[in-house]
DNA sequence: GTTAGCACTCTCTATTATTGAGTGCTAACC
DNA sequence: GGTTAGCACTCAATAATAGAGAGTGCTAAC
């Protein structure tokens, strides 16, 4: 059945494609149902109303548009959607100005990496006038890089992790009186030592007890440290995510009904399921629209999320939510843009 | 002025009370403006709705009652909330159920100060039903406790920073090479000596020369920290505010009118007029009504917020930003209870 | 195959009527 | 004199009705 559906639609004749392209666009313009009278006359396409009117008829049974109601324009489906953005999109290419822009934004902000997902999620939604989503590494898959120890008071220390991921974490821990800074340099390169490589999620017992034997006299330090570790695991990485522009949802019109809109805000409100939406993509680059998303409370919107990496295995995505009626092509631009950027930037900071 | 009518109101004889009270409590409870047919029905006050409409009448002439329109109920003004807080409102206690189950969310998940401040805001959040705002101490007055370097790479050092507010900024920084662990230990403490008890802002050129002097040989690292230091001031604390359950906004009727929703919105999204909204206040507990907010995007909400503070001298804010249409007494016992935790969880913590 | 014409459909807007909660005023009551 | 019942009036909200307008599908002619 889809395959049929998906090769009939691929041999859309030139003027099908016109028209479609023609609706898809106005509707994405004007959000209203778009009639064959208002697109002959708003478009140059050289055919009379009555025969867009045939054309329409056969693009709604091919199932790319719809009617929300009997006498009203046609509004694209989401397949509509996606044979635009798959086959019939123009692609568009920033201006110079904007691509410098997002640049010096994004730069000039970010030491760090977890403020450059801040910022990120800033320009992103500034950039496309949509919600940015932007993901941060799993902190599970985490490799562990180094642990260090500082001296803060006699009996007070502060343990630093730092994971592949250029993420700090960092956690104040007892330490027993009398402990030197010297040692404590010393303990954590043994420390380290062993549990260098490791995932957080994949410190071992075995790993753990040769540590315990060599750090007898320690012990509590490094119990106390193990502590933390598994606190720091536990954590759910909130900051994992970072948002941008959630209000930019409520500039589109369809979501002026309440309910919608309620639904929508909902989903945003569990970070969770907003993480595990936006984490769905497999690709490179992925485009998800409307019921292409898993979660139901999508249904009406659609994602662009694209993934960064890093030689060194961090992965995450970027990406914009918007309503399905979006400029694809711009926010599409957009974040590939940025998608570059961050990769740049995590080659650049790597350790 | 203003005094001649603050005598005026607090003049009220018990009847007027009784009726402004009922007023505020069935509008809290309702949401729709009350009449006085309403009001003898659902309350027992002993007098007739025509009685209780002359009482109204004069409340209205007192600025305390307000009417949408000419054949509406009353709604209570600002300065009605005001009165009604001030003068009328029963003190709520919580039962001991409620207390245990704050007391237990907030510390289970804090291990350190920032995931305080994360914690709160869910917490305060959830036991209101409002939007919870959180203020970290502002990082221009913490004073630096202490400087640490731990190596990162050959070539890479993690600058560690503690203040006495509990938080840690980091930044990684560049190295000479070949710069040893043993010496980073060294220059931290010298670097320690130097700064420490400055507040961040009060670090003077004079203190920074004696250290260029005395750390001559690691020059580059010394620079690179300055300006890591200066970064870090700089660095707008996003992290000052935790925001929780900014959807409950939404729970609200009176703001399903998309306008004023956007309003708010576009406020809660300007992270630092937040800061400034909530910073506002002087006291311990502030109650803030309406356009008694200097805020005009707030003249609709009232903010409820409370002073934490250590000895140490870590001041910051926490409170809920709802509806002028608040339960004002159940917001005002969870803001002072989760106060009296926070205050409690400083001076346990102490360094 | 394309297009003009036409009857028909259905939403949207404006208008009007109706309802109902509420008020203010007046006069009677205790 | 304060309190209350009664009554006329107001005004938002709801419902009902009538057009208008944009759009469709079908048919027949080009």
């Amino acid at each position: 059945m889809l395959r049929q559906g998906a090769l009939m639609v691929r041999q859309l004749d030139e003027r099908k494609r016109l028209v479609l392209s023609a609706v898809v666009e106005d509707y994405i313009e004007t959000c209203t149902p778009v009639g064959s009278r208002t697109l002959s006359k708003r478009y140059n396409l050289g055919i009379s109303p009555a025969t867009i009117r045939n054309e329409m008829a056969d693009l709604e049974e091919m199932g790319l548009l719809e009617q929300p109601h009997t006498s009203a324009g046609r509004v694209p489906s989401d397949r509509g959607y996606r044979y635009y953005v798959d086959e019939l999109m123009p692609k568009v290419t920033l201006d110079p100005q904007t691509l410098a822009e997002i640049q010096y934004r994004l730069y000039v902000k970010a030491t760090q990496f977890d403020q450059l997902l801040q910022a990120t999620a800033r320009v992103l939604s500034e950039a496309t006038d949509y919600m940015a989503v932007v993901l941060g590494p799993e902190v599970e898959d985490a490799v562990i890089e180094r642990i260090s120890y500082v001296k803060l008071t006699e009996d007070k220390a502060l343990l630093v992790v730092v994971n592949d991921t250029c993420l700090i974490h960092e956690a104040i821990i007892d330490m027993p009186p009398g402990t030197t800074a010297q040692q404590l340099v010393m303990i954590g390169e043994i420390v380290t030592k062993a549990l260098r490589g490791l995932a957080f999620s994949k410190v071992s017992a075995r790993a753990l007890q040769m540590l315990r034997s060599e750090l007898n006299e320690h012990r509590d330090l490094l119990e106390a440290s193990i502590e933390a570790l598994h606190t720091l695991m536990e954590t759910p990485g909130y900051e994992r995510l970072a948002l941008g522009g959630a209000s930019n949802i409520l500039k589109q019109p369809e979501f002026r009904d309440t309910e919608k809109l309620q639904l929508i805000l909902k989903l945003i409100e569990r970070r969770a399921d907003l993480i595990r939406l936006a984490a769905a993509g497999e690709g490179e680059v992925v485009v998800r629209i409307g019921t292409e998303n898993r979660d139901q409370r999508a249904r009406e919107l659609s994602l662009i999320t694209a993934e960064y990496s890093s030689k060194r295995g961090i992965v995450g995505r970027i990406g914009v939510l918007g309503p399905r009626r979006m400029k694809y092509n711009k926010a599409l631009a957009v974040v590939t843009y940025v998608q570059e950027l961050i990769n740049d930037w995590l080659e650049k900071s790597a350790l």
